[in-house]
DNA sequence: TTCCATTTGTCTGATATCGAACAGTTTTTT
DNA sequence: AAAAAACTGTTCGATATCAGACAAATGGAA
């Protein structure tokens, strides 16, 4: 699949100049730019927001605020990470890719993590990939070290993040599920309800060779499923744009496969979701 | 499917006596025997195995060695946790049941784990059910409370198990790949890798109605993918046994679906598998 | 031993999805 | 404006697996 060959080699890291370049492999340029620090408070990553006053005083020395663009690279697989993303917008993707090349989504995140959520379990690399689907407009960059300082030094904030990726394992336990045992009219609702409550207003840009990748199902079935989702009146496809028309809909069609990790964020972090 | 109606009502709890007892809607009687606790060092456990001598005296005035019979259940699914079990042996396996009542298996795991992992990413339930499948003739307990003050008291013991809930988090990632892309023959190679790690000698036991569930498939997929697995001459299987006898036959029938949770935790923990 | 529940072997047709192709449309690049 | 690239719509046969049935074999219980 040509999806296969995003590689983005760091060749230059620049803090000072303000921004750290990249080049992609196939596709063109990739760079990070910093962005002015607003107060942590204001940020709209959820964890950040929940975080107590002295969690985020611990953390403000060391961020940045970047801004992540589509296809960027957070996480190399098999390298270790150097820096940890909590997005504040836009969804990131985890993917695995295997002998043949073919890639397949293992989870997503977006305003309500971080990335390289298993930094924290103890290992500073991970056999996936990480890169953004939908670009943020903002996130906050902190370094690995510094963010494992902190969970160090601070019991509560470890405990928050460790929260989190609880609800990251009820993800991918659902994928387990879903990818097993539901019709990719059904998977391709439940992504999209992910996808949904993870971005600002109706829309969610993405083509259908990606959508094909997420939900692990054949190009072509994609677009034939979306015409279904159409017909029901649940979305509206136009070219690399699918518009939630009516999300209730979208849910009757996911029914259980949706909904169970976002229950458990809700429980024990923060509201998340639509 | 019939698989769907194991529950077990703990009706009693008395360690006073010996044993706590048990009712199963269907299948009979299940309880948990105490046997005599043996140094904890001895333990077949890996993780308890591996921790440092500090550790192990940090629970052992909370921990019993227990008995786990197949089909005991020890997390019971949007339940709180109680008990939290190191098996020395056995498999137990985390299962998902969805509105219809199928189940699907998103992890395993043996000697070289513990139940109820979540409860130290900060939930004390969980929505996914977890039983023996293989009984273990013996598995160290101890109490939720008692482990979670253990792992407060103890960065080092935090970090060990946040490692193998690190590992484990991979296994459920190749799960989702599996269930994508692998044919019923690929997964249930994986499948009976996985288990032959776990258990001591060659023999599996394991019906096929079992299987199926595990690997997300029809009985009669399974018993078909048996035959062929055994006309390669990698297993040899007989009523309510598979036994492996050419397990490089099986790890080249499963591909690089198999062996990456089990490189992780060899990397990050201890010594693991066959 | 006899009986009965469990497990396995083996069919059947139905069907969702694959895998691949190609034309038409829209967007980007030159 | 022309050309190239990317994306979408649509088709089609191939096939793995489902979903269900039923008989045969096995082993434990009465």
């Amino acid at each position: 699949m040509v999806l296969a060959s995003w590689r983005v080699n760091i060749i230059d890291i620049a803090p000072r100049t303000g921004y750290r370049s990249g080049e992609a492999n196939i596709f063109h340029f990739t760079q990070v730019k910093w962005k002015r620090i607003l107060p942590l408070s204001n940020s709209s990553n959820l964890l950040i927001q929940t975080m107590s006053d002295e969690n985020r005083t611990l953390l403000l020395p060391d961020i940045k605020r970047v801004e992540l663009e589509r296809r960027m690279i957070l996480v190399e697989a098999n390298t270790p990470v150097t820096t940890i993303y909590f997005p504040e917008g836009g969804i990131a993707s985890i993917v695995a890719t295997n002998q043949n090349g073919e890639q397949t989504e293992v989870g997503i995140f977006g305003r309500e993590g971080f990335s390289a959520a298993s930094l924290l379990l103890g290992s500073e690399q991970m056999p996936h990939q990480t890169f953004m689907q939908i670009d943020a407009p903002t996130a906050l960059s902190i370094g690995a070290r510094q963010l494992r300082r902190a969970a160090q030094k601070s019991r509560t904030l470890l405990d928050l993040l460790l929260r989190y990726i609880n609800t990251f394992l009820i993800q991918m336990a659902c994928s387990v599920v879903s990818n097993a045992h539901n019709s990719i009219e059904t998977r391709l609702a439940r992504w999209l309800l992910m996808c949904h409550d993870r971005t600002d207003g109706d829309d969610i840009h993405l083509t259908h060779e990606f959508m094909a990748m997420m939900i692990a199902a054949q190009r072509s079935g994609v677009t034939l499923t979306l015409h279904i989702l159409e017909g029901y009146g649940a979305i509206k496809a136009s070219r690399g744009k699918v518009t939630i028309t009516d999300r209730l809909r979208l849910e009757k069609t996911a029914g259980d496969s949706y909904g169970e990790p976002e229950k458990m964020y809700r429980q024990t972090i923060a509201p998340f979701g639509k």
